[in-house]
DNA sequence: GGACGTTTGTGAATGACTGCACAATCTGTT
DNA sequence: AACAGATTGTGCAGTCATTCACAAACGTCC
């Protein structure tokens, strides 16, 4: 940060030099990131079902967004498009894989093998998308030694071990909301960047540290206003006309 | 939508008369009803505490967002704080309850009980937060019969019956990937307008139908962009000043 | 009962995202 | 080699969301 750049740009200030500093310095904008997922996996379907070329409007569609904005999306990645045709299925597919870390086959670690933990331990779907399970970690003696696709679930008094030797970075944690926070500041302390939550509860990490945070029970909240929202909207004109104002 | 309004916006246009036909006509921001079930859960744990008076920026604190942008978020709900005190708990978690439709107790059936379906239907936080699962469905023979505390697992074949028959709304979708578009057209055709997407697809869907998608895929993969570029940015300046450009 | 410290509610400023519309660029055809 | 049809990449305007900053309103203490 101290100093800006090695070589200024040149005054041919090419426009695809010009995104090329956006997107590698200041990053992809996060709705943008949370669309590539997306765009991946109809990517992948598509390339199952040997078509090698798609336009913008078709991958759009299939990924349920506008083309422009699946075109901007792309566009910060890099021109990997030609004009009249379309984009190479199989060479998005790389460069979206590239962009999102696919590429590298992260190693995650699972903390707390309830319902939902076990669950999350038995997807498969991790594997397909570059992540591999290297740590099963929890409390209940029940549980602790049993084994889930061969993995062997360790106490949480090993979660130093387990993160040292299986290098992990990436954590998901599928415990009770009362145990969350403690797990959390202890995986942070142990050199643990990104956290995917189960637990219903806000977690406080440090900058630096990334959290998402997937709540069953908020999700179906927001669904509830929606539906509430619809059966009020009926006598929606009718309530508006009697005493609203007190 | 071919007339616009009954009366005309009267001449005196109070603003706390605004804000409320924003909020009951044209609804709340979409941003906004995603975190009321953040804040209602912080008030519950704030509620057992026995804490009966909260200010904007303490529970902007524990939900891990901005004071001011609580104070905006409940405002659309109406003026439940009072000036130089803060909000009573157990009030405010009363209209954020109505207000997500908390009150109701609505059904809500599952499809599909794999390691997901499974510990979604044993997911103890649907009660405690006014959904009551009241429906379970899956094509496995081994499956069908069994209970889930006390609820017997249906045959797809009798998804009909089970809709008529609880008249759920809301529908969690936890099949494969192939079965799902199938399963939410039958759900959407019985009436179901609200559904949760565990499974890997676009779920393409007519309009007045709400659709959230839960992809664990996709969230690490999110996760992993982030890590990606932690890393990147390390060797950031190498790599602009060697061979970018090619 | 008036002054003081506190906290809400909200206008206005700023910032992020989306979608339109079109020039630039490609392939294939005559 | 020029034209026609198709599709990308992107400037721009509009919409939505966030944050600031402050007046209005409350309780309390003298």
């Amino acid at each position: 940060m101290s100093h800006t750049f090695p070589t200024d740009p040149p005054s041919r200030t090419a426009a695809g030099q010009h995104w090329r500093t956006v997107a590698t310095l200041k990053g992809i904008p996060d709705a943008t990131v949370a669309r590539l997922p997306v765009y991946l996996r109809a990517l992948n379907q598509l390339g199952e079902q040997r078509i090698d070329t798609i336009s913008s409007g078709a991958l759009a569609e299939a990924a349920g967004v506008n083309s422009a904005q699946l075109r901007k999306d792309l566009s910060y990645l890099g021109s990997y498009g030609t004009r009249g045709v379309g984009y190479d299925v199989q060479y998005l597919r790389l460069q979206i894989g590239r962009a999102v870390g696919s590429a590298h086959d992260w190693p995650v670690i699972i903390v707390g093998l309830g319902n939902l933990g076990t669950a999350l331990a038995n997807y498969s779907g991790f594997y397909s998308h570059g992540f591999r399970v290297v740590g099963l970690i929890d409390t209940s003696p029940e549980l602790v030694g049993k084994r889930i696709h061969g993995l062997a679930i360790s106490d949480l008094s090993e979660l130093e071990d387990v993160v040292a030797r299986t290098g992990a970075v990436i954590a998901v944690i599928a415990t009770p909301a009362e145990a969350a926070q403690a797990v959390a500041d202890r995986l942070v302390y142990l050199g643990v960047t990104s956290i995917l939550n189960f637990a219903p509860t806000v977690l406080v990490v440090p900058d630096g540290v990334n959290v998402r945070k997937v709540d069953l029970g908020q999700e179906l909240q927001i669904l509830a206003y929606h539906e509430q929202r619809k059966t009020d909207d009926s006598s929606q004109v009718l309530a508006e006309s009697r005493g609203t104002s007190s």
